[in-house]
DNA sequence: CGGAGGATTGAGAATCTTCAATAAACGTGG
DNA sequence: CCACGTTTATTGAAGATTCTCAATCCTCCG
């Protein structure tokens, strides 16, 4: 019994754009059904090539890509209303895996109606690109991290850019807190750090009272602090996020 | 005097996908102009909010993000046939800049006719979305490199990387060689490695007769060896790459 | 209660950085 | 065509950040 988007909660946040009635009722029928995966388990995978591409309606996850010998990249972490598994849509094969960090639903779109989106829907398939021009732009800003900044650094933008996600997304009510279901590992693969070093790099930024990270939750303390270490800029997405 | 979308030598290339007649005098209509650059001059500011976007008609160069102390990351190099300013276009502000690596030359597309061509080119439209996706995935495959490969595997990386990029677009004739405008700087902070350190890895290379660079050009001597040491995997982009 | 996965800690080792100096390459004006 | 200034490449050495190893602790769960 999968949600109908004339209902979908997700699109009651102001974070999104809104649709008119026409749109909605296009994009249920453009709906196949909804995915519902358990915590720690893949959406998909990488190197595949699945028929379907999906939006996140719940739960949080991760984008990573693997090395033969065990090396692993999480490329960015996904929250409500990630477009997924786009790639395989458009190019044909992902390049990256999709895993669950809680329990995930997502609803299902159809890739052989992709097309027919396009031609049909102009509007959404500006948003799809939007989606994607936006990805593209937080792997730029992981690639700088990742690439130019110290470790506290790069530990600082992710806290605060996820913070930030979670709560444009829904996935927390609280402005300063968040449910935090990742491991320090998944937090290591995406600073490109080991988890030792990020574990000792996370005590550094409890030390100086800027977070507080336990109990499965995630708090940032001085904002302002962080921010100002992260060199982190908010970015203007003035008009709200789509939501396919 | 700008050439033609017609008579552009670019589209002759078998790495682009063909145009209809009518598709092309479209795109005559779509392009407003050129833009010419010199070597080492910004093609687009990071930050700006430029009317226009581009796509590249010849020559070489690089997005790049920088932070506040002077520390850059190099994001993506760019070749014939890229989309440039995308980002402004969608989005309303470029979060990396783009500068000319050699002289370039690019067509000018207005911002605001980018609606226009969703809506009554849906092909364009999805070929606009296949580009940007292309480049979240080259985007994804340096973020792995760079947060998890060792010097050395990065740097091969690049340089394969860099070699197919160019014959693809036709920046090189030769399968094996290519002219080299960059510097070690840029390959380093691409790499996220210091220039000493990109250059003693450079030098590793060469001793063990993998590479050749000199003289402003690049020779890859060993390409099984050197894709092997960089784990690299020839993405799968079976029809031509879209052209705008 | 026992086990498993994750967090934490300490210590030694490695990769990579920074500093600083030299050499080579390149472009320009005479 | 040469001298000269500027940029880029190269090299050595010392130092720092970050990694790996390995042990311990903790928490959650069946």
């Amino acid at each position: 019994m999968s949600v109908h988007c004339q209902k979908c909660p997700l699109r009651r946040r102001p974070a999104f754009k809104q649709l008119t009635e026409d749109e909605l009722s296009f994009m249920d029928s453009f709906k196949m059904g909804e995915l519902h995966v358990d915590a720690g388990a893949p959406v998909i995978l990488e190197g595949s090539n699945s028929p379907h591409f999906y939006t996140v309606l719940r739960g949080a996850g991760m984008r990573d890509k693997g090395l033969a010998d065990g090396r692993r990249q999480v490329v960015n972490f996904i929250f409500p209303g990630d477009l997924v598994g786009l790639q395989s849509g458009l190019l044909g094969e992902m390049k990256h895996g999709v895993e669950a960090v809680s329990d995930m639903a997502l609803c299902v779109f159809s890739r052989e109606r992709l097309w027919e989106l396009f031609r049909q829907h102009p509007e959404r398939a500006y948003d799809v690109t939007w989606l994607a021009a936006t990805e593209e732009r937080s792997l730029g800003e992981a690639l700088l991290s990742v690439g130019r900044r110290a470790a506290k650094e790069r530990i600082a933008q992710l806290l605060i850019y996820m913070l930030r996600r979670a709560v444009e997304s829904g996935f927390t009510k609280d402005e300063a807190r968040m449910r935090f279901p990742f491991r320090q590992q998944d937090l290591a693969d995406a600073a490109g750090l080991s988890s030792v070093h990020t574990n000792k790099t996370l005590q550094a930024l409890r030390r100086q009272g800027m977070i507080r990270l336990d109990a499965g939750e995630l708090e940032i303390l001085k904002p302002a602090a962080l921010g100002e270490l992260a060199e982190y800029s908010e970015p203007v997405d003035p008009p709200g996020r789509p939501l396919l």
